[in-house]
DNA sequence: GGGATCGATAACTCGGCGGCTATTGATTGA
DNA sequence: TCAATCAATAGCCGCCGAGTTATCGATCCC
């Protein structure tokens, strides 16, 4: 039972993950290092959240020696915008019934 | 440094209280009881629930007699969807920044 | 008034998650 | 070759939050 969305909002909704990605967002790909420099918590740390930032598809990781470049991918949020789109439409679709009601009422 | 994302977010992130923010989108306001019927929890984890979501400004309670009704409230997402433009404006932004450098290293 | 229903609150349990330190594996460079 | 650096993993701990049952306050109906 377990969507898109609930992963999505799960991931988000840590501030030290949602922060880091937010950087990614920002300033472009970032190295574990640099990331984990203004994260305020430690690397071990930094790179879990990665993994679960990676798992939900909003990152991507790009190895070159030694290092681990992160860059973010913003066509995951799209089931987010997407969900929201749908509450909206349901809220707007019940205010259409609400209106032919009250039109058929009118006649 | 707790803003209305991170309130947002966390209040989203449980399946058990988005489902229930999602069922009064789609079928407007209803009674603490018949929330209750549907969600699969004890009726005080959905008072909890909605308490959450009323917290964040989700959800307006309106009470009649011994029950009491809740709404959803569509305003309250648009933190959200400002954030996730905000998202997409910073890699927007990052991209018209190469763009230039491109354009200027054509000249 | 008195039983019944509705919803909120209290008090508690328990699992998961975010944090840490220590370690490992891999790569770099002296 | 060997020390040093980088990032991931292992293992552990503490806490928060979602769930429960029990109870209370309030309202309705007989």
């Amino acid at each position: 039972m377990t969507n898109a969305h609930d992963v999505l909002f799960r991931t988000l909704s840590d501030p030290t993950r949602r922060a880091i990605f937010e950087r990614l967002c920002r300033e472009g790909e970032q190295t574990v290092g640099a990331l984990t420099a203004q994260s305020g918590v430690s690397q071990p740390a930094v790179s879990k959240h990665l993994g679960v930032l990676r798992h939900a598809g909003l990152v991507r990781d790009r190895h070159e020696g030694r290092q681990t470049h992160y860059s973010a991918q913003l066509g995951a949020l799209a089931p987010l915008t997407d969900w929201t789109n749908q509450m909206k439409a349901f809220w707007q679709s019940r205010f259409d019934d609400l209106e032919n009601l009250l039109n058929r009422m009118d006649q």
